[in-house]
DNA sequence: TTTAAATGTAGTAAATTTACGTAAATTGTA
DNA sequence: TACAATTTACGTAAATTTACTACATTTAAA
């Protein structure tokens, strides 16, 4: 399981814990904020026990000692107010919207970052590392993301294409065959064309990898699925998340091909750095 | 301002602290997880000062002593931001590389979010809102965000259209007038095809907005800038965050443009998400 | 040289933890 | 049921660690 919450952990540890453990449980849960700024000896006077007592209840949460309990509740706190009512208001001005926005995909990005499997972003290592094609496709605003898929993956030196034309979609996917790879971006994991594509893939013997929805048919046809469990937009004004979290596992993919690479690959990557330096002013003038 | 994050806060007040106070600010922001749970004394031995120069440090901080400052710093490492600059290690396996990659990313956001200037963002929704017609103009990486702006925007019921070829940009440029904005996104801002059709924009009278880096060429001849100042990639194996946060940059305008139109715009929007309903299978089958 | 600021020393108060002992609860046995 | 035996829970007090204060010394600035 992924960080729990320590002020869930003791509510549902609550009838499991003896009579001076649950005294100090209560005073803690009445007021955790007030809980980590005071000292061992105020809590345990307030719960009516030893000292000793509330230490021994520290521990027992996995704690090295009281300190350590405050310092654990007082994070717990925190996490558990950042994601509650940062939706835009309508009647926000840019101070109030301007963070918003920022703090919904920082969440949804530590998320992620938090549930993302790193077995499965091996598993998609290993196949975009045995390519020998690679086609990302994408509609809409996940034809941006596929674009820019394109611009960090031709880097390797392998043949590398997007497409967001649903025709050329299904062409390119109906011609494939095996070492081929096609890397389906979807929000939804639900729009039709782009699920009948996938399908057209796999029966040709390609590999499907989708980015995507957990759970839906694109996940399910895949040959390996990279969920992306984005909470859904119950705000009219909060805009698509999903996209930049897509482009940062794109991130993690290409830095995860770049590795395997090895340090010999290095000096490839700088030569495609470097062929741009003419295009641009120089930094001193 | 807006609550700031303590190591943020730590690392501005960097240049202005004195000789052990920055001692010991180096060894936190080293490693600000181990401060919360290091001793004073631990601590102190580790910055190579005394013990009450890291109170004093703490109290400096608005801290009421040092239990205090380790319980704020706790929770700013909370609020999904990791602080630390952890770069790519060549050794790295899926379980090192990949958080990194969302840290950095996350971090990079969080940056731009305490440092974005408002008024401009404001200033920017103005233009935007008063445009006749809007160009989004970006080459490389930037090319995608254009096309990821041109996404959100088109919504607006507004002529807008998005080009990475030079040789487009610079026509269109020429025949642009007064009303027109002209949107360029650039990560350097010294690509100098860039620059120049920025110039030629701003020559027949149009509004350009550059959103790039500071004290670029670009920033310095466009109408109105939204700077980003993303740290140079000191490491081999970052990818560029510029991109991702160039992105919740048009979010966020796109979002105050929304506001501004009011709420009898959401029925229009509420038409497109619609639309796309008959191409997506439904949810419950 | 004087003054102010910065840093350290040493002592003290507070907080936390450990060790140990007693009380309560549980279990087994007659 | 009554009464040991045993375990578990809890508290006391001492030991230890931690943080802070007051003052001294150093360093830098005027």
């Amino acid at each position: 399981m992924h960080s729990q919450n320590l002020i869930n952990i003791i509510t549902d540890a609550l009838p499991s814990l003896n009579k001076s453990e649950s005294k100090v449980a209560q005073v803690i849960l009445s007021d955790p904020d007030a809980a980590t700024r005071s000292s061992i000896a105020t809590l345990a006077k307030k719960a009516g026990v030893s000292e000793p007592s509330v230490n021994r209840f520290c521990k027992r949460f996995n704690a090295a000692g009281f300190p350590d309990f405050k310092l654990k509740l007082a994070k717990s706190l925190v996490s558990g107010i950042r994601f509650v009512n940062r939706n835009v208001d309508p009647n926000d001005d840019v101070d109030g919207y301007t963070p918003k926005i920022f703090d919904s995909t920082i969440n949804n990005l530590a998320l992620v970052r938090d549930k993302i499997s790193h077995s499965r972003v091996n598993q998609v290592v290993d196949k975009l590392i045995q390519a020998k094609r690679i086609y990302f496709f994408g509609l809409g605003a996940s034809g941006s993301v596929a674009r820019d898929a394109e611009n960090k993956f031709f880097r390797f030196n392998l043949p590398v294409s997007c497409h967001d034309d649903v025709l050329m979609q299904r062409m390119l996917a109906s011609t494939g065959t095996t070492g081929d790879v096609f890397f389906i971006i979807s929000h939804t994991g639900r729009t039709k064309e782009v699920v009948e594509v996938a399908e057209i893939a796999r029966a040709n013997g390609s590999t499907v990898i989708g980015l995507t929805a957990p759970k839906s048919p694109l996940a399910d046809i895949s040959s390996v699925t990279l969920d992306v469990e984005v909470p859904e937009n119950t705000d009219e004004y909060m805009p698509m998340t999903s996209r930049i979290v897509h482009l940062v596992i794109l991130d993690v993919l290409a830095t995860g091909v770049t590795l395997r690479r090895g340090p010999e690959f290095l000096p490839h990557l700088e030569k495609i750095k470097n062929s741009l330096k003419p295009t641009r002013y120089s930094k001193d003038n």
